[in-house]
Formats: C-alpha cells, structure tokens, sequence
DNA sequence: CTCAGTGTTCAGTG
DNA sequence: TCACTGAACACTGA
C-alpha cells in the first residue's frame, strides 16, 4: 500500500489516536532487517515513557516527534502499515486464517496512556524502524526531495529539476531525492493523465509538458489523500483500477488498451494510444 | 511450481 | 564523481 497518501493517511490515524499521549509499553520483535542497527531492545528503551508531541510524515517516511531525543522513523516497505485500536478493539490472536496472518507480521507494538494500541505489521519485510536524534536533518529523511502534498515545488522548480535528467521520466518521477513520496502507480498514473510516454527521457520534456505534468501529479496525491488513500473511492477515470488486470487485456474504462513495459526495473503500466 | 509485487540499496558500467 | 541500470532483498498470493 505505502506511497504517499497511504502513509500520510496513517499519519493522520495515529495522530488522531495518540497525539499527546504517553508510550507506556513498546515491543519490537527481534528482527534484524526491519531495526538494523537499532536492536528491539533499545527501541524500546527509548520509546517508553516518552510522550507523542507530534506526528510527521515527509515522502514514505514517518516519525513521532517525542519530548525527548531519539525519534522512531518509520517507512512502510513494500508490505507494512499501521493499526490503530483500543485497549479491546483488537485481537490479533483470535481465530481465523487471516488474523493469525496478520498477528504472524507485527514487528512493532506500542500502547498509550489513553488505551490505545497500536501495530506495525509487515509480512515482507522491507519495512524498517530506526532511531534519530534529529530526523529531519539526518539521512534518509535529509536526502528528500520535495514532497508533493506538503511542500510541493514551484513550476521553474519541477521544470530545472527534469530537465536536468537523461533518464525516462517515470524513473525520475520516482527518485525519492526528487519527489519524495512518489511511487509506481503514482508515476504511472501521473504520466496516463499528463499523456505523456513514460520511456521519454525527462530532459527531452517541454515546457508546456512539464507545466502538465506538475500540475496532474499534484492533483493526484491532492484527490488520493483527500479520500485517506481509500483506492475505492479513486475517481473511475483513473488508470489505478486497470492496470492491475489480467496483463494481456488490460483496458481503461472507456477500452483503451494498456501496456506493461519494465521501466527503471518497475513494471509500467500505460496506453500506448493516450501517451506520447 | 512459478512469477509478480504500492520500495530501497548497492554493485557494476560508461 | 556522476548518472544510470539491474539485481538483491523476503515473503505472499495468484
């Protein structure tokens, strides 16, 4: 799930559940490729006791800003995501195939002062935690780019930033030290509704090309975070409801074909008939 | 059984 | 050094 507008969705739950309050009790589980250099133990450590004074997001990265040095920051991988619940709202270890799945991939608990729970799950893996004195200021967070939703850039900006590159602009697209936040169906999306041919080389863009583009990503993120990145409740017109279709016959709402191209190692999902 | 997958990192190349 | 490409990572579900 986790391009922007999941995260920043998660964002806002956890904010919503637990700013202000206290971490009474955290649990990792020993899992090396998930905390790396910070072990379970002092993630722990460090998070108890500590009180949630504000929760951020910038790209796919999230953190809590807690009253006291080190921060817990957060990125969701390829498989995580957050659950918010109350003291009783969830039982991970009930009956049932899809719960004991879910309760197999908790790799982060913590609970609050005011009864709420919350989990980290990941089955794949790909997810990590780690421990920052300053998150803004320090790698990985530091090395973002702009983010689209909450500090999206000027036209001259986004322009000087493509123009620069040789590379395809689906690739570009998804440099998270350009646009932090954007991922493959974002990409893909963007360049459907901007027509343009994601194996084009970015500096190969025009302005008005360009002036597109900047203003349909934007209002991509704007429309799948105004709906808590819901996939539901995207607007029919978009690419996202097709593209994950049976490879071969895969065609927008009104039949257009769509093709599959690896671009960038990432598979494209576009219509060759919509897209120059 | 095989393969693809909403992401990032790192080794190799030019 | 830089820009770019492709493989690796780990696991699940189709």
């Amino acid at each position: 799930m986790p391009e922007l507008p999941e995260v920043e969705a998660a964002r806002r739950a956890i904010e919503r559940a637990v700013n202000g309050c206290v971490i009474t009790a955290a649990r990792a589980a020993p899992d090396r490729l998930v905390f790396d250099e910070s072990a379970p133990s002092a993630l722990a450590r460090a998070l108890v006791g500590r009180r949630v004074l504000d929760v951020r997001r910038r790209g796919k990265y999230l953190w809590w800003c807690l009253d006291r040095a080190p921060h817990p920051v957060f990125h969701l991988g390829m498989s995580g995501g957050f659950h918010v619940g109350g003291a009783d709202a969830v039982h991970l270890r009930s009956s049932g195939a899809r719960d004991s799945r879910t309760a197999r991939s908790v790799r982060f608990t913590a609970r609050f002062d005011n009864g709420t729970v919350l989990r980290f799950t990941d089955p794949r893996r790909f997810g990590r935690i780690r421990l920052r004195e300053a998150p803004m200021e320090e790698p990985p967070i530091s090395t973002l780019g702009w983010d689209p939703l909450s500090d999206p850039p000027a036209l001259p900006a986004f322009r000087r930033a493509l123009s620069a590159r040789s590379a395809p602009v689906k690739s570009v697209l998804l440099d998270q030290s350009v646009a932090a936040g954007v991922g493959n169906w974002i990409a893909d999306e963007a360049l459907y509704h901007a027509g343009m041919d994601p194996r084009r080389a970015a500096d190969t863009l025009t302005a008005p090309e360009l002036a597109t583009l900047h203003r349909v990503l934007r209002r991509i993120v704007h429309r799948a975070v105004a709906v808590d990145a819901d996939s539901t409740r995207f607007p029919r017109s978009w690419l996202f409801h097709h593209r994950w279709g049976r490879r071969s016959d895969a065609r927008t709402s009104d039949g257009a074909a769509i093709e599959h191209v690896i671009i960038g190692g990432r598979t494209t999902a576009w219509v060759p008939s919509r897209q120059r």
